[in-house]
DNA sequence: CTTTCATTTCGATAACTAACGAAATGTGCG
DNA sequence: CGCACATTTCGTTAGTTATCGAAATGAAAG
């Protein structure tokens, strides 16, 4: 029960749907997260941990990068479900199709070497 | 997403989840499920205004009472695809199944005439 | 082994939420 | 009409959350 409260609640910031939607285009790092989403690299990182801590998504270190993946298979038969649904919907809000152009246009590479 | 969002955080209440679950039974007062959950009648009444505004239920005026549903055909597709999760989940919750034995032994009848 | 730099953690602040009791609302009955 | 009573709204309080910038962490590269 408390689980699956911290899903919904997870996924009750709508940071976090863009950031889950963003996902679904490509695996992202944290500073190509932040370029898209306009925030402070800070709280990106903490929503990113919220997601993480729900097994939404989940992150490999490459190189000198944190990168967050989408969670494909999920242990938790709700997180899956949900998944799923959402996977499914979104398909045409403006918010999410900007937010993928901007990912297609973002390079970690030309980010973070300055 | 904004509609989605608010859905999500209605479901991110464990109360709120709770109350979902025991009108699966039976449509039930405010009277009736404020003694299930023991809380005070005025949060009881909060949480089902936040239910039903993102559509998850509705009421209906009968006589002295206010009778809440389960609302089986939501307009939006996010609710009607979530709320059909939720039927198939937490049939195992301890919570959930004390809850439903307390909705069978209420009576709004009994709870009210003082 | 020190510098660089991506990320996380920390500390602070402002906004929001759940909870309560009391007061207001509204409905049915005498 | 006016009373009884179920429900909602209001005002308050305590706890939580989103946000930021600064400091800490940690890994790769010189």
């Amino acid at each position: 029960m408390d689980d699956l409260a911290a899903i919904f609640k997870a996924l009750s910031e709508p940071n976090r749907i863009r950031i889950l939607k963003m996902l679904e285009i490509r695996p992202l790092c944290v500073c190509e997260i932040t370029a898209v989403l306009d925030l402070a690299v800070s709280t990106v990182s903490k929503h990113l941990s919220i997601l993480k801590a729900c097994g939404l998504i989940y992150d490999v270190c490459e190189n000198k990068w944190v990168i967050y993946h989408l969670n494909r298979r999920p242990g938790s038969k709700y997180v899956r479900e949900i998944s799923q649904l959402l996977k499914n919907w979104l398909a045409d809000s403006e918010i999410v199709a900007a937010d993928r152009r901007k990912v297609n246009r973002v390079d970690r590479n030309m980010l973070c070497r300055k």
